[in-house]
DNA sequence: GATGAATGAGTGTTCATTCAT
DNA sequence: TATGAATGAACACTCATTCAT
């Protein structure tokens, strides 16, 4: 990469990093343009230098935070077989990006299909190994026969929905931490036996 | 009601009717105030006639569907003390009205808190007699001891994250139909002994 | 005057008396006719049967209040000679409607053509005794030989810039009271030899 | 200064003048943005990426020409001692720009009050020197000892006045022109010993 | 005569995108 | 490559006036 180039992913990286603020305190749809080019320190033009449009940045975005979401989560899960261990880590990955993943859940619903379907296809690779955990445990007969999909999209769903109304379940504070425990509990309520 | 009020309620109808038909097609958070009086047959200036301003006309429209389907809910849902009767209906009713529900859960995270409010108040007389009727079960020992409002945020998690992700669980069609018995396996899994 | 025109006539002064109230408040131009009417107690609709236009309205609003003021002005102002007198009672009358002149002063570059010189008009009325006292001044050798007209520009200008920027020049109270003694003062060093 | 920047400087400055224009045909309250970037040349929107909103304009378009006037008075005002030499001039820079300050006296009580105590204050440098020229008049016995403030509110307040109603005044030509001498000699006579 | 629902042109302001510099 | 001035369609909301009841 020579100079010109990494001049430019410097400045691609800035416009993220400045997008990625905006899209924790107020979310990316209700953020102008304008907003996060300053933010980012570089000029309006120059944000549609390294994006054609607005949608394009988002999914850039994303599939940059998705990306590393997913790294950590593979590291924190694939070490163990035990559904309830990888269910706590996963959430304390969440935990940790709770105001990212409280935007992502409210927002998710309104972007373009392709972007939207981009997404749900990063949370299917977590999916696979809950998935595949759970199936093992089944055959071992630790689990009961239960529909994984189904269980997972309790388990998905009732995440999503108290990221996405956090703000009326908790002032401060996180929410994922406020109902951790309860979330494993009912979760291991569907699996077991 | 003379002629004049009665064509003055024809006109708020038609504009609350217009306005259901863009809520279900594409919300009213992306709909132009303008769009929905051209849909509703009156000029634009009319609306703000009826509704002090777009807010209002939100409320207006979803204190008036979620109250018929208030009604709905509970001629259904009182009559019987079997909690897997109940959740049938209480979907049936869901299914029936779909689209509304669906755009529902997703702009719910993006009202004015009042409004947001305003909604969950609602929800939660729903919630309360589940409530009841789970605890009256755990009491005849029917049912385990569980967290019941967790279990409910479960169960209402779910069925709003299925409907606010609706395009991309089903291209057409219902999703409430699609996973009805899933939805009532896990719960009963959730709520048994 | 037939009962159906003595309703008719009640109707009319309801409105011009809620228009005062709104004139003295906030003044004509930046109040609504609907807000008007809304104050008389009357439908919208009512006002416009009543008058042609909003500046019919005013119109009528002001020739009623002038010709009452053109009135007590006469009252206070003719029995006399003494021209320092007669500018003290000029300025008492102002004083207790200040609230209505000060709006006049405001809006009174603003009006169309015909209105703007209908209240003119009026004025001069009072201009012609203050013109015809100073002259009999004058003759009598008890006045300088000024320029009358003139000088009364300088005593009503000075008084409409008072009333006009009344805000600016006192928070409350009355503007008029504050100055009094100093427009007399100054006045009559116009005049005097 | 580049060409970006000249060019910007040329829009804003265009945009300027045709408010400009349209404050001394009928004023800035009564013209719509709209009106003023069609006069300007340029996209409506253009109007508020130079001036953040209608009211700013305003000030800076007052700010701008009251600048210029208080440059062109401070010249031909501080040479002289002799009061009615600067009155004379001080007629004659307003007359320069008639349309301009009668807009500017028909418009003055309708301003924000932010606004308004700017121009006010402005003004106020003026009567400064007035007060200054008068009151060393009056310690070298030349001048009457007269309450200052008060005849300079005369002075102002009767040039306002004349300046707001021009309209009523004259058809056309210049209504200081007109009152010249006499606005001159009434105010002679109140500093008059 | 009185009503008040309906009108529709008009308002100030926002913002994703373009393109000359 | 980076800039930022310019665009213009879009937005929610206002209000004097009309006219069927």
């Amino acid at each position: 990469m020579n100079k010109r180039q990494t001049q430019k992913q410097f400045t691609r990286d800035k416009i993220i990093a400045a997008a990625k603020m905006v899209f924790i305190e107020k979310g990316i749809i209700n953020t102008a343009t304008s907003k996060i080019a300053e933010m980012a320190g570089v000029a309006h033009g120059t944000l549609f230098l390294h994006f054609p449009n607005k949608d394009s940045l988002v999914i850039e975005l994303l599939d940059v935070e998705l990306a590393k979401f997913d790294e950590n989560i593979k590291q924190v899960i694939l070490g163990t077989d035990d559904i309830k261990n990888i269910l706590e880590q996963y959430l304390n990955v969440i935990q940790a990006e709770e105001g990212f993943f409280s935007t992502l859940a409210r927002e998710l619903p309104h972007y373009k299909d392709e972007l939207r379907r981009k997404i749900l296809f990063r949370e299917s690779f977590i999916r696979e190994h809950f998935h595949q955990v759970i199936e093992k445990g089944i055959e071992q007969d630790r689990y009961a026969k239960i529909n994984i999909p189904c269980a997972l999209t309790f388990l998905f769903g009732t995440i999503n929905y108290y990221l996405s109304l956090k703000k009326s379940f908790v002032q401060e504070g996180s929410i994922i931490n406020k109902f951790h425990d309860q979330i494993i509990d009912i979760f291991m309520k569907i699996i077991q036996k």
